[in-house]
DNA sequence: GTAGTTACTTTAAATTTGCAAGTAAGCTGT
DNA sequence: ACAGCTTACTTGCAAATTTAAAGTAACTAC
């Protein structure tokens, strides 16, 4: 919690590293994990424990935590999509969905200069 | 130089985490500085220095070892652009400018959606 | 009432990062 | 010649983050 709280606290004061809109997208996403998350969106996942089992085997403390920097970060909705028992769903919002263009930029590269990638069905 | 080696050994083994092609675009870019050093190649920047001194302010053992990291996935090449003394000089190879598309999605998503972001002109 | 699922949190160890300082090769002015 | 400067790094260490494993809480199904 005081890790959380400490990152969580320079997001409050926006404390800005660059005025670099590319700096400011990496402080979001810059990392091993994120995209994954999001490019599981764009394949139509939604719940915890489907970006849970994706392949790649992300941690849920990891998961749990970049979940929630998305949702400050305004790239995703988190709601309930059930009562009794309660499950949530996570949803792109307009400002996440907007990430398309990057995440299928990314896809083209790796398809072109990684042997052996592919882009999983589901 | 112990963490180096481990690093260098995970890459030689050749242990891929995912077929997926952006988790293996991730696996070299997915930082939060490796993007920053490939955005300033982009605008031109082609020294140590030049990315030492880039507004973000990296530090030089991430900066060594982003640059080695790219050289081995084949991203940039490292070239002395003259002798005595010998000064030394990083450009993106084709695969590292097929990188372009995914620096200007990212840009692009940047400037709309984070305010007082702007592109330097260098 | 016991086992299973979902959505997390906690704890500890391993790894990576940030920061300061140091190094080596060569050049530059006096 | 020697001091000081620049470039291109490397080293050491504390702090932060990530990985891994286990635990928790709410609820369902049998």
């Amino acid at each position: 919690m005081k890790k959380q709280k400490l990152s969580q606290k320079r997001r409050a004061e926006d404390i800005k590293r660059s005025p670099c809109p590319v700096a400011n997208l990496l402080d979001i996403v810059g990392d091993k994990w994120t995209m994954l998350i999001i490019r599981d969106l764009f394949m139509g996942k939604k719940t915890y424990s489907e970006f849970e089992n994706s392949y790649e085997g992300i941690r849920t403390n990891i998961l749990a935590e970049r979940l929630k920097r998305l949702e400050v970060a305004g790239i995703i909705d988190k709601s309930p999509y059930q009562e009794r028992p309660v499950r949530y769903q996570y949803t792109l919002t307009e400002k996440g969905k907007a990430l398309g263009p990057v995440l299928k930029a990314m896809k083209n590269w790796g398809l072109k200069y990684i042997a052996g990638t592919y882009f999983p069905e589901r």
